[in-house]
DNA sequence: AGCCTACTACTACAAAGTAGCAGATGTCTA
DNA sequence: TAGACATCTGCTACTTTGTAGTAGTAGGCT
């Protein structure tokens, strides 16, 4: 089961899953919210210590890569939307993000198995 | 724009929606979640200071009720779904909850109205 | 009257949200 | 080349949330 991602978790995350590796810099300024820089350094920062990122320098800079995938973060949601806020099965739910296109076919199918898996176990 | 509401205040939220009043006891019993009752307990209290429940004594006993609708706070999971996670138009992710049938008329014509106020606009 | 039981207010501690500061280092210009 | 800036980096810090324990209290039972 992947980690509980929090929504600011899940921003740097959607950003690494474009584009990786990237600085804070980078991300930062391709975040469009209005945390301070500061702010992402250390939600970044964090989550390399709860090793959701790995960080690593190059050129003397620290640049960020995702340690978890796309499917594996955005199944959390479907869950929380699922049980929560749309009431409909899980699979459902998936299949609503199915037909958006917007996931690759490896994907779905991770986020298929992944939903089977636990699907009565969390 | 309604208040930013975490996962755990939504779910209690959620409840309320569905009935209201409740007791701090018949609420955590409704959840399905591992919460401690205390936990709920605080979740609560917390959210009559922030003014998101009122709370009031009924036979002895505190009971709480909503102070936003649910098309107020569903709409945020909207943007958030729309905007980190199916990067999406808003309205289109509205209209996929729209087709399950889930609310009102007057909910959609609500969650409508608010997305076109603050879709440039926060 | 004394004891359960449930309810309430209060306290506590860890994690997440949000951000400032100060030292190190690279860069540009007088 | 020595300041003068601009970054980047590692700390520190304060507030909210997440999660829960404890103790006091009031109502009902025996």
């Amino acid at each position: 089961m992947p980690p509980e991602l929090s929504k600011a978790e899940y921003n740097v995350l959607h950003q690494l899953w474009r584009q990786s590796p990237m600085s804070v810099r980078e991300l930062h300024d391709a975040l469009d919210n209005q945390w301070a820089y500061t702010t992402t350094k250390t939600v970044m920062d964090r989550m390399v210590a709860k090793e959701l990122l790995a960080r690593e320098q190059v050129h003397g800079v620290n640049v960020y890569r995702p340690l978890i995938r796309r499917s594996q973060g955005v199944m959390q949601w479907i869950k929380f939307l699922a049980d929560k806020v749309l009431e409909l099965d899980r699979s459902e739910v998936l299949n609503m993000f199915a037909k958006k296109d917007l996931y690759t076919k490896e994907e779905m199918a991770e986020m298929r198995k992944l939903l089977e898996q636990d699907n009565d176990g969390d």
